[in-house]
DNA sequence: CAGCGTCTCAAACGTCTGTTTTAAACATAC
DNA sequence: GTATGTTTAAAACAGACGTTTGAGACGCTG
């Protein structure tokens, strides 16, 4: 094999998978993000792997469940990452080397994205893709395991958040994290309006082109004024 | 009935459905934004409508053409909104009664989206989750009706938008632009990260504090000095 | 009352779905 | 070399799916 890293910090970064169900997790990853969870047959998944319908039931419980690893795979390196990024910034700024403010924050959810959609051995940008779709969709089973395992993760990000932006609200914090984080997605993803309209100019599947676009325009509207009562500044 | 204002201008509004045809959409545009096209069967739909299975493949053709009706219904008096908005504001400004800014234009499709989802009799925020999902979802079908009978749309709100920020070039204005409209559409459809992780805060529903809190973000993210190269100011 | 569209209804169509079952191939350890 | 647990293979399962059918009910207009 060719995964793992000499010192593995703890963490089993990876459940083993036998090369049957890799190319049952890829294939399926590939085509949960074209098709979507229920567009997908496992026929048409198995087709495409080379491996035999009974595969994905022997190594995978169910197609729910398969659709829950195929997320967990990529989303948990992920996640651990943007943790480590906040963790690195909040020792790094104590220690006076790195400065603790807003584009500092959304860097550290930035660049975790950005590593991940340049590594095509990591699925590239269909995992960002993937969350754009469970973010609009609504899968039950995995809304209960991201908030369970990773509620935190969101926490420790609002938090930072509200420390570089010290006028704000807990609710106008709230809300900038979560615009932030959605139009982030949705970039990465290439959600186009204006593509869905025939109008792309945009094309860019570049990730650097897109962080150059979006982290302005976050950075601006996390440190927009808010707006008062009703229109009346 | 109830609708149909007294002066329908030019365009016949509705296509005068039948009270079954009628209770078919209604049943079909809450089951496809709550389960997706796919997880939707047309036996559901005809069972929460109260009639016939075969009903829907009488006064639609089939499944797919059932969507676009669904989708059309709410898309179109509301693109025409946007449209008459601009317009309206175009033609106020060279009176000289209205500022031509990037507040004025955002406006022109936020009121009509905050003008749908506070009418019930319209379905409500039901329509802008189900654009979220046409967003992120792509319905081949659909896509070639927007770019063919809209994308003139996208056009006239590139032009307005590029007056506007006249600092920016074209490339930059279609990703204003692209942004803009992704973060409010996902705003208004409540697709909230924080929520996904069970971490709401953010629980408006109330879609005047959606606008109070998006339309400062918007603004703001627009108007952001663009960056350059790499990095280097 | 006859004639004729419009519409509803129950039943059936063939196909595809996720899942299970059975048997066979395989590797590794005794 | 045989035993043992793991992985694959092909076929079959019951059920749900979108769609079609053909007969009948309804409300018109003549």
């Amino acid at each position: 094999m060719k995964t793992s890293s000499p010192s593995d910090a703890g963490m089993p970064a990876e459940p083993k998978y036998s090369e049957t169900a890799l190319r049952i997790l890829e294939a399926a990853e590939r085509l949960f993000v074209e098709l979507g969870l229920e567009a997908t047959s496992l026929r048409l998944i198995t087709q495409q792997a080379g491996v035999n319908l009974a595969a994905v039931n022997y190594h995978f419980r169910s197609k729910d469940a398969l659709f829950e690893a195929v997320f967990a795979r990529r989303f948990e390196p992920w996640a651990r990452e943007c943790l480590r990024e906040l963790e690195r910034l909040e020792a790094r700024s104590s220690a006076g080397t790195a400065r603790f403010d807003a584009e500092a924050v959304v860097m550290c959810y930035v660049r975790p994205a950005l590593a991940l959609s340049k590594d095509p051995s990591r699925g590239g940008a269909l995992f960002v893709r993937l969350f754009s779709r469970v973010l609009v969709e609504n899968h039950r089973a995995l809304r209960e395991t991201l908030s369970r395992d990773w509620g935190h993760l969101v926490t420790r990000y609002t938090e930072a958040l509200g420390r570089v932006l010290p006028g704000l609200s807990a609710e106008e914090i709230a809300w900038r994290l979560h615009l932030g984080f959605s139009v982030m997605f949705h970039a990465f993803a290439g959600n186009d309006i204006l593509k869905l309209f025939g109008r792309s100019a945009v094309s860019a599947r570049d990730p650097d082109l897109i962080v150059k676009h979006v982290v302005p325009f976050v950075l601006a509207g996390m440190g927009a004024a808010p707006r008062f009562g009703d229109g009346t500044p």
